[in-house]
DNA sequence: TTAATTCATTGTGCATACAATATAAATAGA
DNA sequence: TCTATTTATATTGTATGCACAATGAATTAA
């Protein structure tokens, strides 16, 4: 299995909690499991770390732990450049890309109550990424789906039900404010998003 | 010589374009002038590629290219999450913290005219890093830090005469505007700060 | 002379061997 | 029994060897 790979799939295994928080890393049993030698395994971790998954912690890496005060931090950069993202996003989105977005807008509707959260939280990623990408701004765009990512990973760790029609409720209006062209309603509906977002996890706490 | 010396190493030459655009690095000869082997040199490199200084050329590393698009999309970024940050500093930052960024004024104010070009960036981004910190974001000021660096770079490449007084004169802005908790005059200290980045650039091309 | 093909050179990707270090176990003394 | 010290073991850090791919030079054919 090639480096690319094994990195996609490790970062997956973290985001859905199937490598929990802190666990400590083997690199020789890693190794092992993916049928590769130890040094393409550490490349790999060395990349998960810059992106946040992994610190290290003495000489081994540790999936990083579930922090309030770093989801703290990550929603607040969210708050402000998804915001301005989703403006970028009206004004520069090509209509091939909001044709895209209008076929995934239909299968969110069409999502019946027998969908698995998994689906559905995979259908409103796949939404964002193409939201961000129409932002013209491919930097941001990595970001904002970093950030994104790091917040489900935190989000999941909460177990809950999902209720299609209020899980979509702010996407399905981020979409139709850019359909309209609204600046003022896509700001309002973005600034709702991110809202919805801290309530759910600060309500925990 | 330790891997995290040799990283930062790396990434000056790299701002301060001792290692050019585009240049080809070559492994093996970099271990031997590190007197390292290989393996902890290529650990570096690739943590330097996750932060946006290096890229793959097939098989070998490759020095960022200097692009305007990308310089774009930097400024865009930070033209929205330097504001902010600025005032989440004003409103967060430590008596402590307020008087270090002071001393920090009084460096800049009593810079002769015969300051070094170098000396003058690095107290500019010196101050910089300190407001970053002023945040209480510690993920937002390490992505001001790698935003500001790469515009660093690009900035570097414009062979220019600095005048301290204009160099400094919105950086100065701000810190009073910080002082004088006054909102408003931040927010058109930090606008103005990041228009006179774009102007500085696009004004050469 | 030009184009194509072969061959040599160079450099990396991956594996593995070895060294250093941290962790865990075992033993001896109080 | 508890603690301290030593010993053993596990795991990572670093160096290096080898196979393969890419690059470019040289040689041959058109």
């Amino acid at each position: 299995m090639e480096s690319e790979k094994i990195h996609e799939l490790l970062k997956e295994k973290i985001i859905w909690l199937d490598l929990m928080p802190e666990s400590l890393l083997n690199l020789s049993e890693m190794a092992k499991s993916f049928g590769v030698s130890r040094t393409p395994i550490k490349e790999v971790l060395i990349i998960l770390q810059g992106e946040g998954w992994l610190l290290r912690q003495g000489s081994h890496f540790m999936v990083t732990p579930l922090s309030l005060e770093r989801i703290r931090e990550t929603t607040e950069i969210r708050s402000i450049m998804e915001v301005q993202g989703n403006i970028w996003a009206m004004y520069r989105i090509t209509p091939e890309e909001l044709a895209a977005l209008g076929e995934l807008e239909k299968e969110i509707l069409q999502l019946d109550d027998m969908a698995s959260n998994r689906q559905m939280i995979e259908l409103d990623v796949k939404f964002h990424r193409r939201l961000f990408q129409g932002t013209k701004n491919s930097q941001l765009a990595q970001l904002l789906e970093q950030l994104l990512s790091h917040y489900l990973r935190f989000w999941l760790s909460i177990p809950r039900e999902i209720n299609p029609k209020s899980f979509f409720a702010e996407t399905l209006e981020i979409i139709r404010a850019i359909k309209a062209k609204d600046e003022a309603r896509l700001r309002a509906a973005g600034a709702a998003h991110i809202k919805k977002s801290v309530d759910e996890i600060m309500s925990t706490f």
